[in-house]
DNA sequence: GTATTTTACTAGATCGTTCTAGTTAATGCA
DNA sequence: TGCATTAACTAGAACGATCTAGTAAAATAC
C-alpha cells in the first residue's frame, strides 16, 4: 500500500527563496562547502529551521549516483547469535562512515530475494547477507550480479561469493574430542539442516573426531532439525526415545542445545550427569543456563568486523575478487558436558 | 566515506533503446500497467534481463513523492525482548505492504537522532521508535515534527507522541502481590533507570502492592541499573551485601532478572528457596533458565502489531492525533519465585 | 462509410538535488 | 592604474524515473 506524502514538500527552492539566494547556494550550505558568505549562510540556516526543511537524500543520490547506505539481511534476529552478529556488523560499518540498514528474512528465501532486490533498488552500495536456509547458489549469484555482497556465517554450496565464517570443522572436532576424553562413546549430533554447508562442516568435524578414536558413527544418533530451540527439543526427544540412548550430544548451535536441554529436563534426566551437552556459538545466554553450557565460542563481534571489512573492500575495488575470512572457534568448557562434575575446577 | 558507483548505470533509457520503444513504454512495463502490446512488452523484458537492469526506486520516489519504506529504530537488539518485538513489528508492516528497514541505536541518543534524520531523508513514510534511554521529549518532538512516528514499549515523560506500551503498573503490582502471598516481606526492586517512564510505572505498581499490605517500602532495597544482564548482576550483588538482605526481588525486566540470577548463584544461594526472583517481559529464555523464571508476560507480537497499526493510521490520516495502545501484562508463575517449591503444581 | 472509441505508443515536463560553466565584484600585486 | 586572482554567487543541465497530454492507427458502432 503506497502512501502519498500529503502536502507539498518544502525543498531547497523554498529555502533559496526565503533566504534570497539561489538553489546552488543552499546546496553548498547544506554540504558545508565554501563559496557562500557568512551572512548568506546564516540566512539559509535560519530559513531551513523556520520552514522545517528535510533533506531529500534520494534526490541527491540520484544526481550524484552515490550513497553510503549498506544493507544487512539477517536470517533470524530472534536467534541471539545473529542479533549479536548484526550489531557487530552494524558498528563496524558505522565506524567507517556507512549507514547500515537491517532487515529480517525469518529464513524465507522468497523474502530474502525481495529484500536483496529492494535494497539494491533503494541504492544500497553493498550488502551483507546471512542467507536463509535453502538459499540457492545460482539464484543468489543472479541477484548479486556485479554487486558488492558478502555472506556471513553461512557459506553456500557452489557459491563463489565472498564470505566470513568460522572454523566449523575444527571447532566441532575439538568439542567431540572433549566429549570422548570424558569417556563418552555414544555421542549424538543434533540439529541443523543437512543441506547447509555449515552443518556439513560441523558434522564432518564430529565424524572425524569419532573415527580418529576408532568409533564408527551411528546414523541413528544423527538428527536433523530446524536450527531453533524447538528443533533442539524435537531432536533430543527423538534420540532419548532410542533403546540405547546417547550419553552425550554435540548440538548444531547453542539455540538447539538449549532446546535439547529442555527435552532432557522434561525426560527427568540430569544434564551433565546422565547426559553431556555441548553447543556451538557461545551466545550470551550460554553461561546463564543451568548447568552452564559448554560450547564452541565464535566471536560474533570479530566475525562481523571481518564481514564488514570484506564488503568495504568490494565496494572500493569492485565486486570482482572473492575473498574469504575464516574466524577461529575455540572450545569453552562449562558444566553441561559433565566435565565440571568430575574435575570440579572453576571458570 | 561515500562510495561512487563505478561504471555508468543502465537505466530505463538504455532499455528503451535496446527494445526500440520509448522510456514511457518501459516505465509501463516496469509497473505492469496496460498500454503496451504483448510483443513490445516481451522485448522490454528481454532487454531488462540481458542488460541486468536494476530499478532505481529513488528516482521513482522522487517523481511520485511517495514510498513504502518505514523505519524501525530499536534501542537494543541484543535484548531478546526487543529483537522479538522488532520481528513482530516487521511482520505486521510487511503484511500491510510496507517495506520495513531496521536500525539499532545501542541506547545512544546521538545515534538515535542521526537515524531518525537519516530515515526521514531517505524517504521513509513513518517510523516506529523504541527510544534510547535519556531520550529528551522536546528533542524527539522536534525530530518527529509533522512526521508519522510511534513510540514502542517505552513512553517518554512529557511527550505527546503516539505510543504502544504495556500495563506496567498493573503487571508489577500483580507480581509483587504474588510474592507477598508467598509470605515475602522484604522484596527488592532491582534494575532499570529511574529516569524512564517504564520503570516509574513498574515501580509504582510494586510500591502500591506493598503499601496495600501495609508494608512501607525500604529505599535500600530499590536499586537502579542499566536494563541489561550486567546491570542485573550489579543490582542483585549490592542488595545481597546488605546486613538484612531481601527474600525476594522483582526485577525491572527479564534480562535484569537473569543477571540477578547469576549474582544469586555466585553468592551460593538457591533461587526460589533462599530468594525469589520475578522478571518482566517473558522472553523466550525465561522458561529455559533454571529454575524457570516467574515473570510478567508482555506479548511482543501483539504489541508490535499495535505499534504498526497506530503508525499506519498516522500515515493515512496525517501525523496529528495522538493515539495510544496499552497491552495487558499477565503474571506467569514458574519456579524462580519459589511458588512451585511450596505448592508443587505444574504448568 | 463515417463517427466514435479503444489501443498502442511517445515527447516533454517534472520531482529535488548537484554539477558545470559561468558572471560579478572585490581584492592582491606590480 | 591595470591585470590577475579569488570569493561569492547563479542559471541551466543533469540524474532516472513518472505523468500529462497528446498522436496515429485500428477496432467498433451506427
Amino acid at each position: 500500500m503506497l502512501q502519498a506524502r500529503d502536502k507539498k514538500n518544502i525543498t531547497i527552492v523554498d529555502i533559496a527563496e526565503a533566504a534570497g539566494v539561489s538553489r546552488a547556494a543552499v546546496s553548498l550550505v547544506l554540504r558545508d562547502k565554501p563559496g557562500v558568505g557568512a551572512e548568506a549562510r546564516a540566512r539559509v540556516q535560519k530559513a531551513m529551521r523556520d520552514l522545517g526543511y528535510v533533506y531529500n537524500r534520494g534526490a541527491a543520490n540520484l544526481r550524484q549516483s552515490r550513497s553510503s547506505v549498506v544493507g544487512m539481511i539477517i536470517n533470524d534476529l530472534t536467534n541471539p547469535f545473529f542479533a549479536q552478529l548484526a550489531v557487530g556488523i552494524d558498528r563496524a560499518l558505522q565506524i567507517s562512515g556507512f549507514m547500515p540498514f537491517m532487515a529480517n528474512t525469518g529464513e524465507s528465501v522468497v523474502r530474502q530475494a525481495e529484500l536483496i532486490r529492494s535494497m539494491r533498488e533503494h541504492g544500497a552500495v553493498g550488502l551483507i547477507v546471512c542467507p536463509a536456509l535453502d538459499t540457492d547458489a545460482d539464484e543468489l549469484a543472479e541477484l548479486a550480479q556485479g554487486f558488492p555482497l558478502v555472506l556471513a556465517v553461512r557459506r553456500i554450496a557452489g557459491s563463489k561469493l565472498a564470505s566470513a565464517a568460522s572454523q566449523n570443522t575444527l571447532g566441532a572436532q575439538a568439542a567431540t574430542r572433549h566429549l570422548l576424553s570424558l569417556g563418552h562413546k555414544r555421542i549424538a549430533f543434533l540439529g541443523g539442516r543437512s543441506s547447509t554447508v555449515i552443518r556439513h562442516e560441523r558434522f564432518s568435524g564430529y565424524r572425524a573426531a569419532l573415527e580418529a578414536q576408532g568409533i564408527a558413527f551411528d546414523p541413528s544418533l544423527v538428527i536433523e532439525s530446524m536450527p531453533t530451540r524447538l528443533g533442539g527439543v524435537d531432536a533430543m526427544t527423538s534420540v532419548l526415545a532410542l533403546s540405547e540412548r546417547p550419553t552425550a550430544a554435540l548440538c548444531f548451535n547453542d539455540v538447539v542445545a538449549m532446546g535439547a536441554m529442555i527435552a532432557v529436563n522434561r525426560h527427568g534426566l540430569t544434564i551433565g550427569k546422565d547426559i553431556g551437552i555441548v553447543g556451538f556459538d557461545d551466545i550470551a545466554e550460554a553461561s546463564l543456563v543451568t548447568p552452564p553450557l559448554t560450547t564452541v565460542a565464535v566471536n560474533a563481534e570479530v566475525l562481523g568486523e571481518n564481514a564488514a571489512r570484506l564488503l568495504m573492500s568490494q565496494i572500493r575495488n569492485g565486486a570482482g575478487a572473492t575473498e574469504n575470512y575464516v574466524g577461529d572457534a575455540r572450545l569453552v568448557v562449562r558444566g553441561s558436558c559433565g566435565a565440571k562434575l568430575k574435575s570440579g575446577d572453576a571458570q
